[in-house]
DNA sequence: CATGAATGAGGGTTCATTCAT
DNA sequence: AATGAATGAACCCTCATTCAT
């Protein structure tokens, strides 16, 4: 895969002369639990106000320390996002390997694409969210090229899957698969903008209603 | 509706002894070309980079003249964005009451409702690649409540629509109106951000395709 | 007297290079309705706002034109003040100037001057007020070192009155002429705070009420 | 009293989800050296200029940094001036009641609040010219409202006490309370503009005059 | 006389980041 | 680990003034 594991922690010699030598004396503690939590809360408020309407300093707050005190843990805002998003692409991305590497008939691995992604909803609801407001931002940055290029295997997942579905007969021959593609997975993502676990649905309820609607329509057949 | 049309031409609440009547006597100029054009350009740079990311510096250096100069045009950077978006809104709202006005079967209904959307994906493509992106932002600024408004009006709209067509036998019993209408609504929004137009498709062929697999699914019956 | 007259028509060729070609083909309308008209306006706005807190375009919303407009009638916002103020030090003075001139005893003159100044309350309120309010920032400015240049005459009609009348034994001996002329014109003038025509009292009524006080004190003798 | 201890230093609403934990345990730190520092260079800055004409950036050029550094000790310009003006109010409002709950005839009352006045020009000279000069503009300003309540009361004790004068026989009755009251009060802060510790006259000077010519009237009896 | 568009300098403020302690 | 002070660049916006039309 390429979803990269650069969290900030040895800031890539970007910009200008950053010394980077923050944890550079044996860099044990990389998954400390304060700095779990500060992750936390900031996808929280990421997620909430967007990543670039918070400032550090709502984020320090949050955690009741000061700003300057966040640059112990992270070198820069955007190694605090890069964990957010790093930590839930490396594991989508996983799951959606292991159901390509099993097989099964494209109906079915659609179907577990679908089920997986809206799994994802609820415990990676703030990376999602940051990943659908602030795309557009951050997909302009190097650092987060691996975004990208994660679309792009999941995109081929689909679709040779769709394409082979229309081979072997189960999916129709009328329907482009890119377009369709597109079109499901920005419905699924889409849907973090409302959903709210513990509410009507939860996740298995809404992939069971999505996967009825797109496979079979609307429409009484 | 209720998009409003308070896009910042009138300065507000006027401080104090001033008499505030400016642009009182028929509120002409008001969309003088040089204005219109400023707009424009505001809308590309809000589209690309994101209302926040985009500087007002970046917008006047686009017309050519200095930043100041704009707030002879605007009185701040939310009215320029609020233009953008209650033009788009006035418009969708005006075209989409017309055909709950005409009437017609709820399969009818529906179509139209989504033909309008994909309609005006490319005439107002920066509009509502800006709703997209930065509805987080805006929908906190008061300023922009009537895009909720707006919002559920549509949504009452549709889940009349799809109603009305379970009870006439149209569409299927089990789905969910409500939690249908969004996953729709959404993902016609969305498209924004690969749709260009002159590409493979055009705004109609997206909305066959689209209507194709809405209402009869991607399975072959 | 020193009072200037140069109330902006002809700009002393300060600053860079103004060119300062405005009214130079015979300039008749020195005092044109529609100008003493923008002054008042102009006044008003200065006295209830402060000079610096009021800007150009307030002065113009409230004359219905726009700012730029003001200048083809002055050519800065201090040539405006300037005018204001240079109304008010000439009449001041000339009465003033007259009381001397007329001459009498000390305590007449001291009573006519205090007479003078509570009569100009009401009709050069707006002019007074500035003073009051904006003299800190006004007397930086070169060109109104007619002001200073008043103030000074005024001290020494004052002074000379005092003094003469501590030697004709009207006055008593242990009371500073300087200090007792400043607490005295600055109790006169400061009145402009609260001062209101056609509240409970009119000048006369507080002119008497102060001199009273001034002459004979508070306490009964 | 009422003046108000909101010096800016806790940031006010708090946005959004700020627990607002800031400074709670006590709220020490509250006056820091450096702190005190800066609002006594504001403090000068304000007098000489005005509020309004001094710059944040002149402020921090006085303290040698740069003024956003400012922002590190205040929330606003406006806190600056609140600071200055609120330390100032404390201790006069303290004084003033305490002289009033000691009680002693209405003579010596009034002789006491002219003396904590005049005694108040040298330590507090910024706020006092500040207030002079600024009254107008900061008045409107709702974070000043307490400066209006102190004046209030402080003219509650000074018209009780001519009032009981009157009563009493010390004071003559054909003066009005009010009146005298308004012209003594500007009187004293008003010397402020001349007021120059360290020259001809101190503040014990300048109070005794003052009283004597309060009292007895410039005229020989 | 007035408009409408623009200038240019500066205003208060924000904010990610640095760093000595 | 955290504080407290500061940086420096940028931000949105204001405003007196100019000038072609």
């Amino acid at each position: 895969m390429t979803t990269s594991t650069n969290s900030g922690r040895a800031k890539p010699p970007a910009k200008e002369g950053t010394t980077g030598r923050r944890r550079a004396k044996g860099t044990p503690a990389l998954a400390s639990e304060r700095r779990d939590h500060l992750v936390k809360l900031a996808a929280e408020l990421f997620a909430r106000k967007g990543f670039q309407a918070t400032t550090v300093r709502e984020i320090a707050d949050e955690a009741g320390i000061l700003s300057g005190s966040l640059y112990h843990h992270f070198d820069s805002k955007e190694s605090i996002v890069d964990e957010i998003l790093s930590n839930f692409f490396t594991e989508l991305m996983a799951q959606n390997r292991a159901v390509i590497d099993e097989g099964g008939t494209p109906y079915e691995i659609i179907a577990s694409l679908v089920r997986i992604a809206f799994n994802t909803l609820e415990p990676h609801r703030a990376a999602i969210t940051v990943m659908q407001n602030d795309w557009n931002y951050l997909k302009g940055l190097e650092r987060f090229e691996y975004l990208t290029k994660a679309e792009d295997e999941v995109e081929k997942m689909w679709i040779t899957a769709i394409k082979e579905g229309q081979v072997t007969g189960t999916f129709r021959e009328d329907i482009d698969p890119k377009l369709t593609y597109r079109m499901i997975r920005d419905t699924i993502w889409v849907a973090v903008r409302w959903f709210r676990p513990g509410g009507r649905l939860n996740a298995k309820g809404l992939s069971d209603h999505y996967l009825k609607v797109m496979f079979d329509g609307i429409v009484v057949h």
